[in-house]
DNA sequence: CGCATGCATTGAACTAGGACAAGAAATAAA
DNA sequence: TTTATTTCTTGTCCTAGTTCAATGCATGCG
């Protein structure tokens, strides 16, 4: 009984413990937290684990969740007029998702989905509990906003890179900033992020693998 | 000497108080503060007027501030590898202003310029003032927390836009979204913000006039 | 007032990138 | 292993948007 429990048990507690302190490492990179606060806000994080090609928002749902991707990746994307989908971000270990869009305009439905794309481990983050740590953690309001700003930041500079850059260019400059991602997806999603046809980047890379 | 304090203080007081009134309203519209709050936050606000075709911000200089635009129109442009201009965003009344993306690659400087376009008022916000609101009156880490969520959320849907729509129909949203603005601004800087030519918006523009 | 500088329009030639189609390669499924 | 499905490549033709003039129109400014 004993043996059963070390063997099985023990290392599991571990493991959560590795997750814990991984999401606590993510909070604290702006703000500080003690050990209180970070039991506090992990309390309130659901652990889930979802297999790959799920779909965790759907177009026209209301997005109830933020998750941070614990292990794995996800896309998001909208789907324009004519159908075609465009990836808006994608979410490797330690970055967050979620859908903000809703909020702006009320009266649209939210074009969202959110596809993991391998299997995946995230913490979900209610936006109840999200309102109940800043009540019980008011310290967290600051960590959320920090993040919320280098999203923008980085969403700021994607819009400039889409607008004044040429496809080559923006191939380049996504290799260079998330070198990882191009073995880990499909080139037609790549293709979709960087707003060019799947066709016209396979010709760009035979012209690079050319040099 | 009575009368000279009537005809000029009394005026100003009452226009100082319709400011304040303003940028409280609009701090105001998604957290809601009492009296002393607002005056912990109006206190630290610096008042300035600005005449026109003004540099608020130079690329390579550290932005100090946050503008709150009372009055007039100014815009946040980039310049490009080949010295092209890219507007980012026009902020005209009740819409706040900075440079957010210096604190992502802290290496490479900032290439962002802030120009006024008209004669403008602002209120101004430093970081240190701001540090200090947050300690006094912490609840405006929310307020703050929820612009920046929501100047997201709107950086996005134009990154969309700019990725899925055609300069007409790019053209034709910015109208409905920004309807004053296009007897403000010239031509040229909405072509900029819309990612195309300006020779391309003019032809745009005879064609949606022979409808 | 005339002049200069910036702004909008129009046209002609050009190009980056898209759309479509058809095959090859790779991955999954059976 | 064979088959099926998805992904990637390559070629041809096509178009939205650019670039580079040249010209007319404003607007400010000495």
């Amino acid at each position: 009984m004993l043996g059963v429990f070390i063997k099985h048990f023990l290392p599991l507690v571990s493991k959560i413990k590795t997750l814990y302190s991984q999401i606590n490492k993510n909070i604290s990179r702006y703000v500080s937290f003690d050990q209180q606060e970070l039991e506090i806000f992990n309390s309130l994080l659901e652990f889930k684990t979802v297999p790959k090609k799920t779909m965790l928002l759907q177009e026209g749902e209301m997005c109830n969740f933020e998750a941070f991707v614990v292990k794995g990746c996800v896309r998001k994307y909208y789907i324009d007029d004519n159908g075609f989908e465009v990836i808006l971000q994608f979410a490797i270990e330690n970055a967050w998702v979620s859908d903000i869009s809703f909020s702006i305009y009320e009266d649209k439905p939210s074009r969202v989905f959110i596809e993991t794309l391998e299997d995946c481990e995230f913490f979900m983050f209610s936006p109840e509990s999200k309102e109940e740590l800043f009540r019980n953690a008011p310290q967290f309001e600051r960590a959320f906003r920090i993040l919320m700003q280098r999203s923008l930041a980085v969403t700021q500079d994607r819009l400039f890179n889409t607008i004044s850059k040429t496809a080559i260019e923006k191939y380049l400059e996504f290799l260079e900033h998330y070198p990882t991602l191009s073995q880990r997806v499909a080139q037609h999603y790549i293709a979709s992020y960087l707003g060019i046809s799947a066709e016209f980047l396979s010709k760009i890379r035979t012209k690079i693998a050319k040099l």
